[in-house]
DNA sequence: GGAATTTGTGCAAACGTTTGTATATTTGTA
DNA sequence: TACAAATATACAAACGTTTGCACAAATTCC
């Protein structure tokens, strides 16, 4: 391995000249930059980022934690975080929580103890606050929040429309003529979920429906669950469901056409989506869609770019055949 | 941040000590260690990893390559070889590559630029052959070659039965009664297709079933591809396929549902799936499924325990609605 | 009881880089 | 020409760990 004092060595200067013209310094003379940069180019150097990092105390790496890397909204968002950080010259430091804040916590100790030069963060839903987070990383290292944030903590979040996003689905529904609209929410800690209810909450209102807590179906957002729900919904009178997870609406739609309700018409669906399976179901699912990729990629632009603001990231509402009226 | 060297000062001994201590050395004394691991607990010590990993040339970092994260399969396979690495003390470094030969050489080189303790690779579709793998690598880390393989290069390497798996799909095709079954493939410089292909032309030949190298359809594995190839297919008097992928699967399915011909019956289809998505089609696809979290939990096992041998992980015939021989 | 061996620590260098400070060189100004 | 200011480079320490070698103390052996 070829080192800066190599090239050094190589072209008679010291090895801070040559540290220096790499780093692109002003403190170097243009034409010993330009000898520098072609003979460690002919020399095949590379950065030795331990001695970099061990020295300047930072390193070119970016955690990121999720809670399952195999979801396909977080492996999207990392896919996206990712194209854009390797231009930048970071390497990536997957952690995965499975939802569990102890995990959690020691993926941030892990992260820190690799000095990482940020942590881009979707936290577990067994947090509900954002100390531990705070407390792990030490007060060191820039932290971007993604989809699930705490507003409690400083830093840059990225988040969906989660609010605007929700009304519309749920004005979707209303306006094709459902009128006893159902909820399927998640835990109340979680920023999404909160904001999504109030979508949906907000919707009615405009749309002259009354809202009804007892249509608000929590821990609702798996498959099975999504299945109960279903169950409870239709004894409570729903027409419709607006669903803040995708799986749910899934279950819910197999539960549903079990029991011989048509759906669309007798009973309308609208979920919230990551999933791609959701167009080829039958009937295909109407979703509101997150761009993932889209997120990633602000979630890294947040922190190249040093931002400490909240930017958020449309959704789309995909309008397929479960919210129709007519059946299809 | 405190150091071995405040440790071995308040225990009024030497850092090297400290150092010997911690790593378990068996030239420090037993009670040694213990007073150093206990002072070291309390002093709430962590091991500086880059000046570990620049003094002793070995990070604790594992570095896995993949063509895209978000593909569900290469998630599974990373999110299972996560969990046990992570146990082991190891981090994680992902790249992807696109498919691009260019960014898996690029990613190869950030690895070794972090001298990571080893490198998990799926390599991309690009490459043809591993001489740029083993050229990147520099020969000094070891090298876990999973799903796609390159025979050439040394080291360990976890696939599937795909042969078998191939066989068996076949097999069952061959045994509801369809006789002239085609196969949906992708390209021969990557060993998976090759390998079920060949399974494919043994359950043909073990069926009484000739094998014709017209109903083999190359660069056959996305939905869109799957569609063109099913056209070609049936031109060619199929009635059935096996596919090697899931995607093209689905689109071979809904382009033949568009063309009237009705799946299963008239029509079977087997394919070979690493996405949830396959349950949930109508009719459902029978599908060849891959264990990707058991890929990854082997794939760094090998490294862990430090094999150079080949690994086969079995896979799961899933027999759903589209292969069988009557009308659902 | 003295030599040979084992056992436990200390010493100091090294890994390759970055960076504050000092020095040498050049340029500009009076 | 002399002096100040600027520019460009050199010097050397530091980051925190690991590890070969040396050394002392404790143990074993004849």
């Amino acid at each position: 391995m070829v080192t800066i004092t190599d090239i050094a060595a190589a072209l008679g200067v010291t090895p801070s000249t040559v540290s220096r013209a790499l780093a692109g310094s002003p403190r170097v003379k243009p034409q010993t930059r330009e000898a520098v940069l072609k003979t460690a180019a002919e020399m095949g150097y590379e950065r030795n980022v331990m001695a970099s990092s061990l020295r300047s105390g930072r390193s070119q790496i970016v955690g990121i934690v999720v809670p399952r890397i195999y979801h396909e909204f977080f492996s999207k968002v990392i896919a996206g975080a990712e194209s854009l950080l390797r231009e930048a010259g970071y390497n990536l430091m997957i952690c995965q929580t499975h939802e569990s804040l102890d995990a959690e916590v020691k993926a941030l100790k892990a992260l820190r103890n690799n000095h990482v030069a940020a942590v881009l963060l979707s936290h577990s839903l067994e947090a509900t606050d954002g100390s531990h987070i705070a407390e792990a990383l030490g007060g060191e290292i820039p932290l971007v929040q993604f989809d699930r944030v705490f507003d409690s903590l400083p830093g840059a979040k990225v988040v969906n429309d989660n609010f605007e996003g929700a009304y519309c689905a749920t004005r979707l529904l209303a306006s094709n003529g459902y009128t006893r609209i159902g909820h399927f929410s998640g835990l109340q800690s979680c920023s999404v979920f909160r904001e999504r209810l109030a979508g949906y909450r907000k919707a009615l209102e405009d749309s002259g429906l009354s809202y009804d807590e007892g249509l608000v179906f929590h821990d609702a957002i798996m498959r099975e669950s999504g299945r109960e729900a279903a169950k409870k919904a239709l004894e409570c009178g729903c027409d419709a469901i607006y669903s803040a997870g995708a799986f749910s609406a899934l279950g819910a739609m197999e539960y549903l056409r079990e029991r011989g309700v048509q759906i669309p018409g007798e009973f309308g669906i609208a979920g919230t989506a990551n999933e791609s399976f959701t167009a080829i179901t039958v009937p295909s699912l109407t979703t509101l869609d997150q761009h993932s990729i889209e997120m990633g990629r602000e979630a890294a632009k947040a922190f190249l770019y040093g931002l400490s603001s909240i930017s958020v990231v449309s959704m789309e509402l995909k309008i397929r055949e479960s919210s129709n009226r007519k059946t299809i």
